[in-house]
DNA sequence: TATGAATGAGGGTTCATTCAT
DNA sequence: TATGAATGAACCCTCATTCAT
C-alpha cells in the first residue's frame, strides 16, 4: 500500500469532494443537463481546478460512475461469498443492496436510470467499462440461480429471468423511495421482498 | 365530438408527426440532450413551424409524455376492467403492459427512466400532470391487491409493496429487452412473470 | 455561371462582410489573438450566425487567406502573361503587387507575415493549400528568371535567389508602408524598385 | 560596473534561461498563442518563479525582444564602424546579419515577423522601445547610403528606399531559410546578395 | 401556413496570474 | 528562493427561440 504525501492525500480528498458534488448534479439534471459550473460551485472549487483533476466533464462522469459501480458490486459480491446456501446468498444480495442504497442514496438516482444506448450519449449513459461490470454481476447472479435450480432448492425457471426479476423488484422499491423521498429500512425491505420473491403472492403459499 | 375542418385535421397530423420524432430524439438523448433542430429535422418540418404548434421545447416534451402516459394507463385500465377476478386482472395488467411495449418500444426508453425530481428538470423528468396519472394508476393497482388480500386470494402483505414489485419485475424485463435490443413476446413474458410473481421461486411452491 | 437566388446572393454578401471583418481582426491580433466575438462585432452579425456560414474560427481564417491569396496570385499571373519580354514580366509583377496592395492594404498585414511552420499553428500560419499556391508562384517566378538568364538578358545567378530578392524588396517597401502608415504610389514604387533591382546601386551602372 | 553577488548572478542566469525558453515558444506560437506554462516548462522552472523574475507574460516578451534587438543592432553597428568605405560597411552589415542569424536562428522567427501595430497587441508586436531601436538603426543605414551617394560611390536614389531594399533582400533570404528549414552559409549568402544589390540583375552590368 | 436566417445567452474549456507553503 | 495548487475571466462554440418573408 503506497504511502501518500500530504499533498497527494489532499488531492484525493478534493477529487472525492468533486465527485460527490458531481453525483448530486448528475443525479438531478442528467448527464447533458449537468453543468461543470454547478459541480464546481457545489464542490466549492473553481471551474479551473476541476480541469486539473479531471480531463473534462465526461471524465468526471465516468470516474464517478465507475467508482460507485465498482464499490457497489464489490460489496455485493463479498457479502454473497460469505454465505453458504443459495437462499442465504440471495438474501444477502437483497440486504446488501438496500444497505448500500441507504448510504449512497444519491447515486441511485444515476444507477437506477442507467440507459445503455451504445451509440448515442443517452441521458444517464452507462460508460463502457461499467457495462462490463454490470454484465459480470448479472452473470454471477444468474449463476446463483442456476445452482439453486440444479440443487432442487429453486423451482425450474429461466435463471436470467429470475435474476432480472429480483433486480427489478429491488429497483422498484428503491425507485419508489426516491420518488416519495421516504427512507427505506434495509431490514424491513429485505424481509418484505424476500417473502414475496421466495413464496409468491398467492395465499397459502407463504408457509416456507 | 367536434367536427374538425381539413386544416385542423392536418394540424393534428403534423403535431403527431412531430411528437413521434420527438419521442425518438428524447429517447436517445434525454431531455437536456435533445435539440429542437433534430426533432424538426426528423419530423421533416422547419424549426419555426414547431414553434407555431408548441410553445417551446418543454411543451413538446410535456405533451408527448402526457399523451403516451394517458394512452398507456387508459389501455391498462380498460383491459383490467374487463376481467372479473383479481388474478385475472393482474394477468391482464401484465399482458397489456407487454403489448403496449411491443407497439411503443420507443416510448419505454422515456417511461422506464422517468425521474421524478420535482424541483430540478431531471434527465427524463416526469411532468407534473403525469405524476398525477401515475399516482392514480398506482392507487388502482394497490386497490386490486387489497381486494385480493381481503378476499383471501392473496397472502397478507403490504399492497403498495406488491404493486411496486409487480411494476418492478415488468420494468426490469422491459429494460433488459431495451438493453439487449431483443424483442420480447408478450405472451411468453406474461407467463414467465406470472408464474414467478404468483408462486415465488422456491421449489415445491409452484403447483398453483 | 450559376444564377443565384436572392437568398444565396445575400449569403455570399454576408460571407464577404464577415471575411472583411475577419481580415481586419486577424491583421491586428494574429490568428491566436483574434476572437470570434470581435469578428462578429465588426461584421455586425451575431456570433452564432458566423457559425452557420463557417465551420469554426480556423475555417474563417483559412477561407479568408485562401481567397485573397488565390486572387492575388491569379492577378499577378495574368498581368505577367500579358507581357512578352522577361523584363516586362518582372516589371508587371512589381506593379501588380503594388496595385493589389493598394486595394488590399489590410490583407498584407497577414500576407507579409505568413509564418510557414508546418507543425505548430504559428502566429499567422499559412494554411496548407496556400502554401501550395505560394510554392507554385515562386516556381513560376523562378522560371521567368531562368528564362532571362538563358536568353542572356539577365546576368548569371541562382534564379531562386533572384526571385526571393525581388519578393523581399517588394515586401520590405510594403512593410515600411504599413509600419509608417503611409500610402505608396504603385507607379513610383515600381520605378524605384525596378531601377535598383535591374541596375544595382553602384554609381555608373544605372545607364540601362 | 557593479559586482554581483552569487545570488544575483544566479538570478541573471535564470532570467536568461527563461528568455531562451520564451524565445522558442513565442517563435513557434506567436505572442497570443504562447502560454506561460509552456515557457516555464521548457525553462524547467515553475510558473510562480517566472512571476518573481518578470512582471507578467508581456514583460517576458518585451524583455526578450529588447535584449535580442539591442544585441543585434549593437553587433551590427560595431561591425560597420570597423570598416572605412561605404561599400565595405554595407558588406559588413550583410555579413553581420547572416552571422547573427546563424547563431540566433530562433529569434528571427520573431524578428522577421515583427508587426508594428501601435494600438493593438499584434501577433508579433514590436515593443515600444524596440521600435526606437529599429528607427535609429534604419536612420544609421540611411546615413551610410546618403554618404555613398554624396561621395559618388552610389547612384542617385532615395537612401531610405535603398536601406529598405537591402533589409528586404536579406530578410527574404532568411525567411526562405526558415521556411525551408535549411541553413544558410553567411559567407555565400553575403556574396550572392552583395552581387545582386550592387550590380543589379541585368546582364553586362555585373563586372564591378 | 411554413420557412430558416439570425440572435445571444450560456455551456465546456483554457490560461494568465496569485499566494500559501 | 522556488513551487504548483487554485482561481476566474474570457475564450470558442451550441442551441432554444424569434421574426421577416
Amino acid at each position: 500500500m503506497p504511502r501518500l504525501s500530504r499533498k497527494e492525500r489532499e488531492k484525493v480528498r478534493h477529487r472525492e469532494g468533486i465527485l460527490a458534488a458531481a453525483e448530486a448534479v448528475f443525479a438531478e439534471r442528467g448527464y447533458a443537463g449537468a453543468t461543470v459550473h454547478e459541480i464546481a460551485e457545489r464542490a466549492e472549487f473553481s471551474v479551473g481546478y476541476l480541469y486539473t483533476l479531471f480531463e473534462n466533464k465526461e471524465d468526471i462522469y465516468v470516474r464517478l460512475v465507475e467508482k460507485r459501480v465498482v464499490d457497489f458490486f464489490h460489496e455485493l459480491d463479498e457479502r454473497m461469498q460469505r454465505q453458504d446456501g443459495v437462499l442465504d446468498r440471495i438474501r444477502a444480495a437483497i440486504r446488501a443492496t438496500f444497505e448500500f442504497f441507504h448510504h449512497n442514496r444519491q447515486f441511485f438516482h444515476i444507477f437506477t436510470h442507467f440507459t445503455p444506448e451504445s451509440d448515442a450519449r443517452g441521458p444517464m449513459y452507462m460508460p463502457e467499462n461499467c457495462r462490463k461490470q454490470y454484465d459480470e454481476h448479472l452473470a454471477r447472479m444468474t449463476g446463483v440461480f442456476e445452482e439453486g435450480i440444479r440443487r432442487g432448492v429453486l423451482a425450474e425457471a429461466d435463471p436470467v429471468t429470475l435474476a432480472l426479476c429480483l433486480h427489478g423488484i429491488i429497483r422498484s422499491v428503491i425507485w419508489h423511495s426516491l420518488y416519495t423521498t421516504r427512507t427505506v429500512e434495509p431490514e424491513e425491505a429485505t424481509e418484505a421482498i424476500e417473502s414475496i420473491f421466495f413464496n409468491g403472492i398467492l395465499a397459502g403459499s407463504n408457509e416456507q
